[in-house]
DNA sequence: CTGAATCCGCTACGATACTG
DNA sequence: CAGTATCGTAGCGGATTCAG
């Protein structure tokens, strides 16, 4: 993936930055830290909670989570099986400083909404 | 891009915040946002700035991020053309919750790097 | 119950060449 | 200078099936 032609670059595709922060990309690993938040839940529970996630992304985000050290996964070898996630100090510490950001969100999506219909009025009105 | 079964769930994906965070997935967001703090640059500035970008994903980025009303587009007719992008309120208020961020990835990119090592160190022992 | 395995479409992204 | 147009690719993510 890389071409390593830059060294010492402040802020570009090998920065450490990105390398965490690449993480939110992906379509669900926010939304699978703001459901978990501080409780402790069941596989199947994630799943009834985020209703329109595969069994496949939801096994995947998780695993990504806890290599990060983000999440814990906890397996008590019963029968049924029975696995417990919630997250880990670093996951915490993490989570403070993503609540803003989706706060933020939450309270100015409108704003950017707005701008999206207007800026596509603004382009149906030029092209006349 | 939707399926919009559902309608009123809390998270989901036609949740607005879904809708706002998502620009944070892409590849170039983040970075052009870190780039232009409170400046204001011209394209081929960010090109310069942003060494491995392409100018299609560049001006794809700052177009999403004009339509979402976060940078502000200058255009000076002089010749030769003459483009300047600078944030707009929105987008400072948007950058102030981002930077938290992107100063806890930086802070805290060697734990998650370790982490990532010790769960592949795991894996292997484990096949054995 | 908790996933892993498989198949596959879509689109985000990259490289390059070209234009006003 | 500031982008578009075009093409090609990788891999994310969805649906489904199967397994311990």
């Amino acid at each position: 993936m890389g071409k390593r032609k830059l060294e010492h670059e402040p802020l570009n595709r090998n920065c450490p930055i990105r390398d965490v922060l690449d993480r939110l990309g992906d379509r669900w690993t926010v939304l699978i830290m703001m459901t978990l938040g501080d409780q402790t839940l069941r596989f199947s529970e994630l799943r009834r909670q985020i209703v329109d996630i595969s069994p496949r992304m939801l096994a995947q985000t998780l695993r990504h989570l806890e290599q990060d050290g983000l999440v814990l996964r906890e397996v008590y070898p019963t029968v049924p099986p029975r696995v417990e996630y919630s997250m880990s100090d670093l996951g915490h510490s993490f989570y403070e400083h993503l609540q803003p950001m989706v706060q933020w969100a939450d309270k100015h999506h409108d704003e950017v909404r707005q701008a999206r219909a207007s800026y596509i009025a603004q382009e149906a009105y030029q092209a006349l």
